[in-house]
Formats: C-alpha cells, sequence, structure tokens
DNA sequence: AACCACTACTAAAACCTTTTAGTGCACTGT
DNA sequence: ACAGTGCACTAAAAGGTTTTAGTAGTGGTT
C-alpha cells in the first residue's frame, strides 16, 4: 500500500505538502509549481489511493462522497424499482462527476429488514459515520415512526414517501384519480382494484385516490382485493382469479392495480379465464415499468418519472452534503397517464384498433 | 459520538478492556464477569456504535464485514438482473446471520463506467480497503484483461464470467443448445437470431450454443440481427422489424434471443406486424426474468437459478474471507428449458392450447 | 537596523480502534 | 521465603490522513 510518506520520501518533501497537493486544497497555503509536479509525478508513479478508512477517521465522513440506497423491503417486486432508482442516481453524478470528483458512482446498501419489519438497523449505518447521504426507500407504514424520529449525522433524502426530512414524491391521489377516471371517462361503472398486502405509503395513496373518482362519479366501490405474499404478478393472478369466479353480473368491467406488475399478474388470469383485454376487462397499473409498453397487449399506466426523481434526490443530497442547502426540501413530480390498449371502453363497444 | 473511552470512564475500566469485552475476541485475556457487565451496561446506556473508519484504519478491513456487488456496465436492461443478485445474495447472508454477525446485510456498490467501458475505477474501490468481499457482475469482454490482472487485496467472485479468480457460472454454450434444439425438435428450418450488441460473455456462448445445434441439424443459418442501443426490448423491436420486412420465404419461423427482454421486444414487433405467436414466428428467451411467465403469450426460456448462484457467490466470499477456503473456485449451475406458450410448431400445424 | 509581509514549506497533534507486551496481585508448591 | 503460575487488567504504539500553528528565508519599507 502505498502512502502519502512513500510521496513524500520520492518526491523529497513533507508528508503535509503531499497531501495539500493530491487534496488540491486551498489552506493559507502556497506550493510551488516545482513541488507540486513532483509530487503529482511520484504519485502517479506509485499509483498512490488514499486510504477512505483514515481519511474518513480524521474528519467523521465530511470530505468522503459517498450516496448510499437503503432499501428497507427488499421484496422481489419492489426491487424491480432500483433499477430505475439507481440509473436516476448515477445519471445525476455522472453530470456532476467533475464538481464531486466521483470516481465512485453511487453506493447502494441493502439493509436486511425481513423479520424486524423494521429500519432499526439504520441506526448501525448512520452513527458510525459511514457515509456522506442517505436515500430512503421502500419504507412500510411501520417504519414511519421510526424514520422520523432519526437525527441523522448525515442528510436523508425519502423516495415516495412525504417526511420532515427531505423527499421525492409523486401526487398519490392525484395518480389513483387519473387512472381511475379514465376508466370512468371510458364509460365503465363497475372499476375493481387490486392492491399488495404491504402496502406502501404511495400505494395507500392511489387507493385513496381511486375511492374519490368512484365516489363523486356516484360509482359503486367495485370489488377490491388483495395480492397477497411477495411475489406481486404471482399475488395479483390468485386474486384476480377471485374476481372472476364471482358471478358474472358483479364482475368488474375493469380493474386499477397500485402498479405494473399487479396489472401483468392480473391480465394473464384474465386471459387464462379465456377472456379479452380490453373489451371483457380493461387494465391500468401504475408506474410505467420498462415492460408495459412492451406487454400484450400494452398497459395503459401512469408514467411516473422515477429516474428523474433519483436525480433529483440524488442532487440534493450532494447540496447538502456541500452546504449549499441545510433546510429539508420536498418535492413533487407530475405525472402523466400513458393510454395503451389494455384499456378501452366496456363491453367491446368498440374495437380496439391494432 | 460515543467513543470506547467514554465507556471505560463510566465503567471505571480502560480502553483496552472494552475494546475486548464489545469486540468479544478471546486473546489469551481474562475478563471478569463484574467487568464484562459493567462495559457492557455502559456501552448500552451511552448507545454505543464502532466507528467502522478507525476499525478499518487499524487493520485494513480484515474484520469489518462487507461485500460489495459491483455492476460494471450498468445498462438499463442488465439492471434488472440486480433484483435476482441481490435477492440471492440477502437469503445467504440471512441464513447465516448468526454466524457472520452481519447486521448489515449486503452493500452493494454500482461502479458508473459509462464512459470507460471499463472496469479500471475498481482499482480505486480495491486498494483503499474498502470492503471484504467483491461481487462482480456485468462484466463485458473488453473488461477481461483488466479483471485477470487483478491482484485484489480481498477475495473476489465474478458472475457468469470464466476467470482465474472464482466464479458462478452456467454454461452458456448448453444455454442456447436447449433454446435452439427445442425449435429444432419442434420442427423449425429457419432460426433466427436477436443478440444485443454489447454482448456479455454468457451471451456469447449461447449464440456459439446456437451456432452448434443449427450446424449439427444441417439446417441455415437463420437471420441473425443484432439489438442496438441500451434498451433491449427497444433494441430488439427494432432489429425484429428488419426481419420482418424481408421477404417472406426468407422469414424465420422461430426466433431465439439471448435474454427475455430481447425476447418481449421482438414479440411486441411480431404483433405489430400483423402476425402470431407461435403460429407464424415462435419466440425462446433465456434467463426466466419474472415477467416470462406472466407474458401474452408466455415466454418459453431457459432458466437460470440466479438466485442460488447469487446466494453460492456470497457463501464463497463468505468462507474466503473467514479463511476457510484460500483457493479459487468455480462452480457452473445447471438450467432447464420452461416450456411456455411462445414456441409451437412452425406454420401453426399444431395450434397451441389455451 | 528594525520591522513587516510574503512565500514555501513542515512538525506534530488529532481522529478511534486494536493488539502487543506488559504489570501487579494472589495463590501454590517447595 | 521464594520461584512459579494463573488471573485480571492496562499502557502505549500503530494505522494514514488532515489541519493547525509554526519556521525559515527573502525582499521591501520606514
Amino acid at each position: 500500500m502505498v502512502r502519502l510518506v512513500d510521496i513524500a520520501k520520492r518526491a523529497n518533501t513533507s508528508v503535509t505538502t503531499v497531501s495539500i497537493v493530491l487534496g488540491n486544497r486551498p489552506y493559507n497555503v502556497m506550493i510551488s509549481d516545482a513541488t507540486r509536479q513532483a509530487v503529482l509525478q511520484a504519485a502517479q508513479e506509485l499509483g498512490y489511493a488514499p486510504d477512505m478508512a483514515a481519511r474518513r477517521l480524521r474528519h467523521h465522513g465530511s470530505d468522503h462522497r459517498t450516496i448510499v440506497l437503503a432499501i428497507a423491503h427488499p421484496i422481489d417486486g419492489r426491487l424491480s424499482l432500483i433499477s430505475r432508482i439507481v440509473a436516476g442516481a448515477q445519471r445525476q453524478l455522472h453530470a456532476m462527476r467533475e464538481e464531486v470528483q466521483a470516481s465512485i458512482g453511487v453506493i447502494q446498501l441493502i439493509v436486511e429488514t425481513y423479520e424486524l419489519g423494521q429500519l432499526q438497523q439504520l441506526r448501525g449505518l448512520i452513527e458510525p459515520y459511514w457515509f456522506n447521504g442517505l436515500l430512503i426507500t421502500n419504507t412500510s407504514p411501520e417504519d414511519d415512526e421510526y424514520v422520523e424520529g432519526l437525527t441523522p449525522s448525515v442528510p436523508i433524502v425519502l423516495f415516495q414517501r412525504e417526511t420532515r426530512h427531505s423527499s421525492v414524491t409523486t401526487d398519490g391521489e392525484h395518480v389513483g384519480r387519473l387512472a381511475t377516471q379514465h376508466l370512468v371517462d371510458l364509460g365503465h361503472r363497475r372499476i375493481g382494484l387490486i392492491y399488495p398486502d404491504a402496502a406502501s405509503q404511495a400505494q395507500e395513496q392511489r387507493i385513496r385516490g381511486y375511492h374519490n373518482v368512484l365516489q363523486q362519479a356516484g360509482l359503486p366501490l367495485g370489488p377490491e382485493v388483495v395480492a397477497l405474499g411477495r411475489n406481486w404478478a404471482e399475488g395479483a393472478y390468485m386474486a384476480m382469479q377471485r374476481v372472476l369466479s364471482s358471478i358474472a353480473s358483479e364482475r368488474p368491467t375493469a380493474v386499477f392495480t397500485t402498479n405494473d406488475l399487479l396489472a401483468i399478474g392480473a391480465m394473464r388470469a384474465i386471459r387464462d379465464w379465456g377472456l379479452r383485454i380490453p373489451e371483457h376487462i380493461a387494465v391500468v397499473g401504475c408506474d410505467d415499468a420498462e415492460f408495459a409498453a412492451y406487454h400484450d397487449p400494452p398497459l395503459t399506466t401512469v408514467h411516473l418519472p422515477i429516474e428523474d426523481m433519483a436525480a433529483r434526490a440524488t442532487l440534493m443530497l450532494l447540496d447538502m452534503i456541500r452546504q449549499r442547502a441545510r433546510v429539508p426540501m420536498q418535492e413533487s413530480f407530475p405525472v402523466h397517464l400513458v393510454i395503451r390498449r389494455s384499456s378501452g371502453p366496456p363491453n367491446g363497444a368498440e374495437e380496439p384498433t391494432l
């Protein structure tokens, strides 16, 4: 391992000088060009890499650029969201790579909370000054109390959860309303709902939005079934089967699912039952996952700018880390309905164009 | 921040004693039960959390239990693989949580290598003794030289790449043969191929397997088209359009894609062209991604035990970290064909059962 | 000649933990 | 009485970096 002292020896100077040159810190200290070059060259030749442990020990993480993404409940279905969050965070870091000198992109940390169902372990992460910023996603309602009580030593941004810390969110009620209103506008009068057993805050909001629209339209609350288990698609498949086995007159002509994975599970069930989408039952999801546009039929869904949100969350963290921002920030992102072929008017009144 | 010395004061003892008690290290040192209890209680009361930086500075990471998952080329499509790898790694850590005392699950680190296209940044990660084990995935052929040249200070396991380090792999040629042979057995005589522009080692192997089968069967090499860009589904969609626009007599009756995301892109193109799957064109993928079973038609694909592989890789790392194993280990995992409805005999000779 | 300002550089402390090499004490056996 | 043994505990050094407070040397003003 190459240390500062090794470079100092080779460049015939002191450890202090080397540290200043390599960390290109200003201080009130001047270094001649000759010395600077000598140090730089020696470092290059020896292949110096700073010891992060020592650096962080010195000043409790304040200089070390590391952002952690904590995923509270790594349930299968939710993991697919990670991809987009990571992509967004990376995009931001990439764009600012000069500024933040981030040779390292994102560090994401998975906190395993299967048995506890709580984020308690975070304490063990935050205290030891491991990192400089924390992006938390997938928190469940039970985590709320704990998360709110945190007085972290580093800035925190929550993904899709309102909090007294910073957050990036979408208006979940609006999402639910957009999807449901779309179905109402198409003429549906019995609109069912499929949601997962461990609903996140965002999903609860979507359900409220769904209820709002139905009440305002004076429509009956359609069957609401819960998708059980960790595998959302499978849970929704079985949930939809329960819906389908009810008597035909009570069967909804459309279902709203609180995310896209649930939607494809439900769609599979509908097809396996021998019914057509959207002619017999229309389906609308949320999230606009990667596969939504390629599914058959392509899924009507509410598009969430997940990557943009993650990029913004990362920027928030960076700003807070760099003291540019001090107060918690909340930002809500716009969403929009993407109409594809899984939704259409009831009773196949109008055949969808291929 | 609570330090060892704070606990020592409160418990009326020395820093050394506290360190020994809290780290429950044996040494050749004995601690009376009274002292031990006093220390434990003081630590509890003060809410002690060890400073990882100091700990690691002391002995270059050897005690600190952290495994890093490095994803070399975080292209959109490949990110979806992460979910399953993370899930597998977590399962293993969870199963061994007593043994490894891992309050922290997995730390996964995304190395951003967009512009370099190389894993060079890993150097900046390995040298500073950040962690104790490294699980690398998504390396591209260009990374080979660098990865092979690594003489890491920590154990390394590669995912889906043969190497002089340890690895967990599947037999890519076998994967390609399974899929292609299935199509040949169904009676297809023109079998096309869709593969991504930045093919991984595993994917190249699958392509070889495909070639093998066609040659052995004396069949012509079908059209081989490359899916361009980071979005595999989209790339495959356009690639498939190119295939479809060739004259009908040269059009394949089946296509093999080197992963499932490519498959759904191709399927979308086939349907949009007004053709049916599998009657006009059969499709077979690889990976058995989550959505494969729920797609319409459900996708025939080669199932890879990704989670098991990740769990095994994690166990390998743990064993190497704990010195139970010293030599590199290679392990190849069995795969199997999952026949669903996207594949069938050519010319719709036999209608698939719904 | 005394003082100041400025440049270029450095010694040493601090950050917190782990581990080696002890110390002091109470017994035991001769 | 004295070496030997085992127990319970501790002082101090080490690990690599950053940063404060300082030194030495030079040139320029009063």
